[in-house]
DNA sequence: CGCGGGCAGTTTACGGCGTAAACGAGACGG
DNA sequence: CCGTCTCGTTTACGCCGTAAACTGCCCGCG
């Protein structure tokens, strides 16, 4: 019914982690801060967010929830362990660190790569990327949803390798990162509420929504395309642009006087 | 001490609702909801959100808290009502509603006095911003920031009376909607960890940073670039660059084959 | 004047939350 | 055999959101 060209998005792929499900059912006894923490990312993934307590989540590894307190200093601290954990998998999941090495062709290749990584990670565990993009970044010049060193450092370093003065490297990875935080946190979201409004398709269905909608004609009008979900093609078109814009200032960059915040 | 040009920021206008601190003395006895959602934000701005509870906020109103409950339904509702009046604020502040009136002089001017509308809003009340940028919309196609169903109405009407298809309305719509989502909250995301990090100034403040920093030269040596803030330019850069972008899409609408998802 | 009903805010109460602190129970080297 | 150490449990406290019962007070109507 529902329109939906998301079964051949390369970047939707089924998030099988089977292992853990089997490893719930044999339950290992040993407890430590990488399987609590993945433990609270499948959860946050299927129950949501505001359902994650300490209590459920122990009983969850089947155990009480003061035991969790011996590896996580604490709920906040476990929600930042989570985050840290979902954005480190753009290290291995990747085949082999390719993102860190220099084994890319070229920025672009790298930049692409690096922003359907992160596409991946955000479709994978759209509970959780909400919390990637809003928690507050260890340093200011941390910004979602790049958020480990090792990550902004490969990006400069690429940038930089690949003839960006710092100066523009430095634009390019706040231009990148807000274009990434943009598109994936409306991705997600776009995601929850498709679900949040099967979850409640009470009331009388065509009273509210056409006293609503009479009074907006345009969105009458249009609701069908507002309602189709092209968001892998919005990404990538975005993406090149984006990258076409980098090529331009990076190609300027020796006449440099025209005002342009990128290489200043 | 750090570089900030934000003293001539138009968008970061003194947020001075005087109104309310004279309100809270002269207390007048009446509650309503209009006054909760008000004092919400107010208290949001102050404490953040995670402070903000119901009996807290009763408090702040001189009341006790079960007496809120007789105007909001919960706690869930009373942050949606403070989000929606956030974003109401762009109809009534600007001067005159000439947001929803086509007394602007183009949809490209339109298309900045809304942006720059909402970034005065993200500015005025960063604590709020997380919150308008990641609630769940009312309908999937109800985009943060543009949460109102007036906006998005008053936004498709302009671009389309403007000579847009419908077609390259709503793309734009997409375009723009994660264009101003990632800039603001990527902005006011820095604004909160500048302040976070004056909150614990405390251990040994070289050792750390320069075990982690050393590992990384390429933030090591950029790191002064980093901590530059020049958002206002960075936003008014990209917001042209978009405005661009479109009016390539509105004048290329005839010949429309290229397979871009803007006109299709 | 009296009085009854509704409005506006309070009191009480309950279950769940995060987490501090004291407390087992089993492993293990001496 | 006995400390001691590791890992998890028990108990307890204060705060949270909120359901339900309960005031005091105003105001129209006899």
């Amino acid at each position: 019914m529902t329109t939906s060209d998301d079964d051949l998005d390369p970047d939707l792929v089924a998030v099988t982690r089977g292992t853990d499900a089997a490893a719930a059912l044999t339950r290992p006894p040993g407890l430590d801060r990488e399987r609590i923490l993945w433990t609270a990312v499948e959860f946050i993934d299927r129950h949501g967010l505001a359902a994650l307590t300490m209590r459920r989540l122990g009983a969850q590894l089947g155990v009480e929830a003061m035991a969790l307190y011996r590896y996580v200093p604490g709920r906040e601290d476990l929600l930042d362990g989570v985050v840290d954990s979902v954005v480190e998998t753009l290290f291995d999941n990747e085949d082999g660190d390719d993102l860190y090495i220099e084994d890319h062709s070229g920025w672009q290749d790298y930049l692409m790569k690096l922003a359907h990584g992160v596409r991946r990670i955000a479709l994978a565990h759209p509970s959780v990327f909400p919390l990637v993009a809003s928690r507050p970044p260890a340093a200011p010049w941390v910004r979602p949803p790049l958020r480990s060193l090792r990550l902004v450092e490969s990006f400069l370093g690429t940038l930089t390798d690949s003839g960006f003065s710092d100066q523009a490297a430095v634009a390019a990875y706040r231009a990148y990162s807000s274009f990434l935080l943009g598109h994936l946190l409306l991705e997600v979201t776009q995601l929850g509420a498709q679900v949040s409004l099967l979850d409640q398709p009470e009331g009388d269905p065509k009273a509210q929504a056409a006293t609503d909608l009479d009074r907006h004609p345009n969105l009458l009008r249009t609701e069908p395309l507002l309602s189709q979900n092209k968001s892998a093609a919005e990404f990538e078109e975005a993406l090149e642009n984006l990258l076409d814009r980098l090529t331009g200032v990076l190609h300027e960059a020796k006449n440099s006087d025209d005002g342009s915040v990128m290489d200043l």
